[in-house]
DNA sequence: TGCTTGTCTTGACATACATCAAGCATCCAA
DNA sequence: TTGGATGCTTGATGTATGTCAAGACAAGCA
């Protein structure tokens, strides 16, 4: 039983939504888009029904027509390599674009599973594409999107690779706390939408070792830890333990 | 004293060549690009006098105009964290692409250093922006070189997240073998362009652990060190322990 | 020739995290 | 109400890799 108004919605019905009305927007699309190239975009946008946890958006060999935007909820990326052992790479939250690997190959690289309930926004990247030579505007957002993307994973190699337990950890609180900021919910009291597993498994490290780690923090008085809830007492001094240590 | 073609001729002066002529264009550029569309993207690019050895070609916060294909030598990108921590993010050798990094901020996001002299080609950013608007196939080449870059950089995640020291070096190599092989060099016998360090840099191990590893995979026949030259003797067992296991 | 410097290798020891194991809480189905 | 998943926490112990230290080797230079 939700309260979430999307799933309210989709029990009606498909969404019928805009992306002119939709308060993502902000995170989706170029800020400086008259409202005429909006609605060219929102015409070849598709929106999803909802997709429960667990369920898949695409899997690793399927052929790659779109990218997807979170519109609620919460997705996971992940890959498999050839023992089955499973790397999480990303999680994605509302108004953050997935789906970018891929388009090299016209296959995708991964796999992508909702959390918890989610819908999202279908983007066809061959539309997108001739969108993106009529307007210029749109064809350097994607370019942006995907630099961030790079960016943001060249922090992750260095948070894998230089950082120790509790610098991992403290440093993915922090990027939560700062996605949820920008979404203008609270950043100091925010649920984790993932499991204990999927953090160790994205952060290399094994679910004993993030538990052991939160109760730390939590015995340290900066962060106060309540199963998925966590509330961010102290954001400068935990934001200071992010840097690299071993 | 080298026998690089490409340093003899740069010893004269500035390098003039087209990328028509270039062994390299079939991997900087799309091959089904017809030769007109080829000399609209040669007549943007600069061709870089030599870059010695610990030069860089940009550091982060630098302005973002241009990305850059090295032509001849070997590239190191790397960031600095707040406490001068290194990660070394990448290694790119001739035919590859760098510098994605910086699109969506205008400032880089990484520095970039040459480990050997190289050249560059440099191709400034917004002149592709508007080539790309008049040839598709090139729009299209360039979401797609950005995307391979996102799905290396996970891979590099799952190797930094889940290999033992063994795995990650021997990941590694079997990488620089194959982008070897690319370039019609040996696939078996190699040079290592770069040091021990920046090797464990990258792999997030220390220099005693690679060379131990160099030592152990040496002892166990798969292959020959000497230094910086590196012989593959057995690359299917070579492959074979490039999996996940801590 | 010897000196310096940088790169790499090898050994002895320390430690952060993994592994193994047990127990608790919650949820749900029978 | 019971039983069995599932997810999380905590403790005891093991191990891969880090750290510290010494030395080999080659390159450059006086």
């Amino acid at each position: 039983m939700t309260t979430d108004p999307y799933n309210i919605a989709c029990s009606h019905g498909f969404i019928q939504s805009s992306c002119s009305d939709c308060n993502l927007k902000g995170l989706c699309l170029p800020i400086a888009m008259d409202i005429k190239d909006i609605d060219k975009v929102d015409n070849i946008i598709k929106r999803s029904r909802p997709i429960q946890a667990g369920e898949h958006i695409y899997r690793t060999g399927d052929g790659f027509t779109s990218i997807f935007a979170v519109r609620s909820g919460s997705i996971k990326t992940y890959l498999l390599d050839d023992d089955g052992v499973e790397q999480v790479t990303g999680f994605y939250l509302p108004g953050e674009i997935l789906g970018f690997d891929g388009i090299g190959t016209e296959k995708h690289g991964c796999n992508v599973m909702a959390m918890e309930t989610s819908t999202v926004c279908e983007i066809p990247f061959e539309r997108i594409e001739e969108l993106s030579l009529q307007i210029p505007v749109l064809q350097r957002h994607f370019f942006q999107l995907m630099s961030q993307q790079i960016e943001a994973d060249h922090q992750m190699m260095l948070t894998l690779s230089k950082k120790n337990a509790e610098g991992r950890v403290a440093t993915l609180l922090i990027s939560l706390s700062r996605r949820f900021g920008r979404r203008n919910l609270s950043p100091n009291s925010l649920r984790l939408p993932m499991s204990r597993m999927d953090i160790g498994n994205f952060l290399g490290l094994t679910i004993e070792t993030i538990s052991r780690t939160f109760s730390r923090l939590q015995k340290e008085g900066l962060i106060k830890v309540d199963g998925r809830e966590i509330h961010i007492n102290d954001h400068e001094q935990l934001r200071s333990i992010c840097h690299a240590a071993k």
